[in-house]
DNA sequence: TATTGTTATACTCTATAACTATA
DNA sequence: TATAGTTATAGAGTATAACAATA
């Protein structure tokens, strides 16, 4: 995929030089997309810093289990894209806190319902407003008329780079 | 943003009985930016994955000197968002490769001017680009109207994103 | 004393595969 | 044989601080 030919922009160059379309770091689309999700991950991590201390997979699982009540692990590694080892490591960890509690399913015993105890509900009814208002600050930067192209230039950049990536067919989500 | 009432669920959930929480993940900005960041960065490793195997600071640093030509490493953590002990690592790992090479700055010899030797312009004429392709193809996934939106977007999430993050007037970049 | 850059250390993550128990 | 989930292992990446050399 060593493309050369600059076929790529179907819109008028306003560059005097179309020959010459210069690698620049700063507006490099995986550049800026790797140093905003960094930043905004780093300033998340403080809305859940303070009082409890959860990993990402940990803040997902909690997440999706507050979102849909009760699910297995293989559907919440496919809802939060993550391997079925982190979510296996990550809901250990939250049983470990009495956060999560299982329930085995009757129906196929290599499974198990999983779903947050009165006290993960505590800290999910704690956190998720605050990790809502994050996100409102966030969006609050972004002129609100952005903000549908945003919604969807995620969509697609999302949809695309997954076809883009490797062992995507694979069992389940990514990293 | 912050989405509040939700009376969509009239019948018995069994699920979410604190206070009606609407975050759901999967509209998450962090978590979306996360995750496309993510799928974007794995599908790139594809492009210098193959010959050349390039680690995420290695990549920046020869970028940045394919852009800049020649400069300090300092400069480079400060244009490509990285710590100095990360920029110190990669520039060791480029040099054992001669795709790097350092000359004293006799005005001040704690630093260093950082270049690409000929054989590293090669890779970066090689890898550049490839790079701007793949970038291509995944604008290409953007509605045309929706791309210049998507600038600002990213350029406005970074800032406020860095405004909120911990200890962003350290000595260098982050991570 | 402050700054550039390097190194050491410990720690967190992660990927991969191997394994279990069920189906 | 295939699937849900767990555990083991090893490797990569990271942050932090301590350090050396120079200013």
């Amino acid at each position: 995929m060593t493309g050369h030919r600059n076929e790529t922009h179907p819109e008028a160059t306003p560059a005097p030089a179309p020959a010459d379309v210069a690698l620049k770091l700063e507006e490099f689309l995986p550049y800026r997309l790797n140093v905003a999700a960094g930043l905004v991950s780093q300033a998340l991590a403080l809305v859940y810093a303070d009082r409890h201390r959860f990993s990402l997979p940990e803040w997902r699982v909690l997440v999706t289990l507050g979102q849909f009540g009760m699910m297995t692990a293989k559907a919440i590694g496919a809802h939060s894209h993550m391997h079925k080892t982190k979510v296996s490591r990550a809901v250990a960890l939250l049983e470990r806190r009495k956060l999560v509690t299982r329930r085995a399913n009757r129906a196929d015993l290599r499974e198990a319902f999983l779903s947050l105890t009165p006290a993960g509900r505590d800290v999910y009814g704690e956190l998720a407003p605050a990790a809502l208002a994050f996100a409102g600050q966030l969006m609050d930067a972004v002129d609100s008329a952005d903000r549908p192209a945003l919604d969807r230039a995620l969509t697609r950049l999302t949809e695309r780079a997954a076809q883009l990536a490797p062992e995507f067919a694979n069992t389940n989500g990514d990293r």
